[in-house]
DNA sequence: TGCTTTTACGAAAACGTTATAGGAAAAAAG
DNA sequence: CTTTTTTCCTATAACGTTTTCGTAAAAGCA
């Protein structure tokens, strides 16, 4: 019997039918529906006998179970979403890495969503996801602090476990997945201390982010720590714009009391350092002191090699999806609350 | 009336009905179900005052489609599948950008599957993907040419759409994305030439792939056309392992008759390049001349900067899938059998 | 033997849509 | 004033599963 069958389309073109269905096993088998649907899923009312007739059959035709119609019917299935800001940068491209070889090994299909800073589309998507398409999220906040309402409704509406990485909402009790931003600021500013820098510099975003402010908190500690008076010009604002970063980075750079040291708490934010160092024929780090917060694989290999913090971007993928299958598996409820803090590395190399 | 119920799981949690159907839409209306999905379709047979009425019921309760239910009965859905060997590569990552881009205006969801150049998964992920889950496919495939009865195969039992890209089985008759690679490979090594490289080599890989043909082609055609003459030896194959890498181009480079000008057909080659120069105090570009395939963002910064052929990945991605999204819709089943070629760019920078 | 329990299966009802067929009323045509 | 067409809606049957419930046969037990 064939596969074929002709569709009601105007167009009258054929189309191929997915495969064979239970339905089809079961006439041929001779059993019921329902036979074949607890045969398959190994229930202990079939008899092994049967059980293996069944699977036999199912392998010769390569059955495989609809997920639409089993999904519908369970009311919940395989497929989770991520939302990042950005795949073009490192650290996201490591982070769904890391959140794919999990899913990959669980079986489940991952959802991929590109907010591209712009709140408005990550609630268009959180909005679309309201369908009830996946049975769980995994996420990376776009810029800015307030807007956290559509997460918590995000939530009442449709209660899917959500685990939150790197870029977090502060104020929202969730599952997160970040990294010692505090802790190894301070560190990387201290280093910068230690090699000299006297004043410093922390590059940073307009936008308040909490990651952000965690690294601001450290950067200022430190600073606080190696008695070094802060002021508010020692912290630089750069924007989603690189020409206009490269502008902003210039004018300070070219006055007279510049700072001689950058930690550049955002990947880009080092790079324009770099070009504007090398415009201004500023030595790096004779007269500039560099450390970046970043993942790229070319750092050591920049001119001079770039000192970075690099976050666990992989293991920080893997470990939100972990925990976001555990709890879709209802494993472990407890894990709700969860935090889990991974280490940044700081590798020093020429630019200090 | 709560939309909360109690499951029939042994642990009895409760868990939060996803939102509204359009069975309790129509009994508050006081139409019938079909008549409501009708409307919300905008059919003609409904008058344009229970649309109305309709669409304002749907918007007050934030009516969403139940996309498994909608999947099963059209016997198709607006989800689409992306596999790839890596993301933590600029080039997937800005297709995967370029992809999202369209997917997300169109409506559509994105599937993401990694296959890490492992062939087993990737024929793992194209099985899987047989259950019907997905309406499209675009893929780039993993390295080596023999093993490409899976699409087939895949193409045959589902009869869904393929776009490949990039990486494409130059056997198949599928509609491709692809980059001038045979071209701008010619223009390449003519570059390196005249910028006075007597011996330019090519690092390719070893698992035999179209793409690298077609620029290894090019290569061999540039220096014929500037009667050089080609000997195998000035063909390097490198691996996937960095580590091993490092050493192959250590020793040919360590070697009297070294090269003195480097064609690195992908991109990590240019960069472990680079790493062994800089190891083997070899000065470029006045020893040895690079000119690396890449979309490194970094290429500027490198030291000295990296001239590049950059491949055009964001709009290979865009063409991808907007094809594939295209054929989906059957808007032109013509498209079938089409290659788009975009072009590569030459960046030329002090590396030669 | 008669009774209860277990085993192994089937019938049928969901799950939430969409598509087909049909039909009553209203409008248009004659 | 018929007859035909159009308009607008409903009933019902899919789509392919999973799950609940029912029941015949087999097994256990006294």
């Amino acid at each position: 019997m064939s596969s074929w069958r002709q569709t009601s389309g105007k167009d009258g073109n054929w189309v191929k039918m997915n495969g064979i269905s239970m339905i089809q096993l079961a006439k041929e088998l001779g059993l019921s529906v329902s036979t074949v649907s607890k045969a398959l899923g190994d229930s202990h009312e079939i008899s092994a006998s049967t059980k293996k007739r069944v699977l036999e059959l199912a392998k010769k035709y390569k059955y495989k179970p609809n997920p639409f119609a089993s999904n519908l019917r369970k009311k919940k299935g395989k497929q989770i979403a991520v939302i990042i800001p950005d795949i073009v940068n490192n650290f996201f491209a490591l982070a769904v890495d890391g959140i794919e070889s999990v899913t990959m090994s669980k079986h489940y299909d991952t959802f991929i969503y590109l907010t591209h800073e712009n709140l408005e589309r990550e609630k268009a998507v959180l909005e679309h996801l309201e369908s009830g398409l996946i049975s769980g999220l995994i996420i990376s906040v776009c810029t800015g602090r307030e807007g956290y309402a559509h997460f918590q409704e995000f939530y009442e509406t449709t209660r899917l476990p959500i685990v939150f990485f790197d870029r977090v909402p502060d104020l929202l009790q969730f599952p997160k997945v970040i990294a010692n931003n505090y802790e190894s600021s301070f560190d990387a500013t201290a280093r910068l201390i230690k090699a000299g820098s006297k004043r410093p510099a922390l590059i940073t975003t307009t936008e308040p982010m909490f990651t952000s402010m965690e690294r601001r908190r450290g950067y200022q500690d430190a600073l606080e720590k190696h008695g070094i008076v802060f002021t508010d010009e020692m912290i630089i604002h750069c924007t989603d714009d690189m020409a206009l970063n490269y502008t902003i980075l210039r004018k300070i750079f070219s006055q007279k009391k510049r700072p001689d040291g950058i930690f550049a708490s955002i990947e880009k934010y080092a790079i324009t350092s770099y070009e504007v160092c090398k415009d201004l024929k500023l030595s790096i780090p004779k007269d500039v002191k560099v450390i970046g917060m970043t993942n790229l694989r070319t750092a050591a290999l920049l001119n001079p090699s770039l000192s970075t913090l690099s976050q666990p971007a992989f293991d920080m993928g893997k470990e939100a999806a972990g925990l976001l299958i555990k709890m879709i598996e209802k494993k472990s409820y407890a894990a709700a609350n969860d935090i889990i803090v991974l280490p940044n590395e700081l590798t020093i190399r020429d630019s200090i």
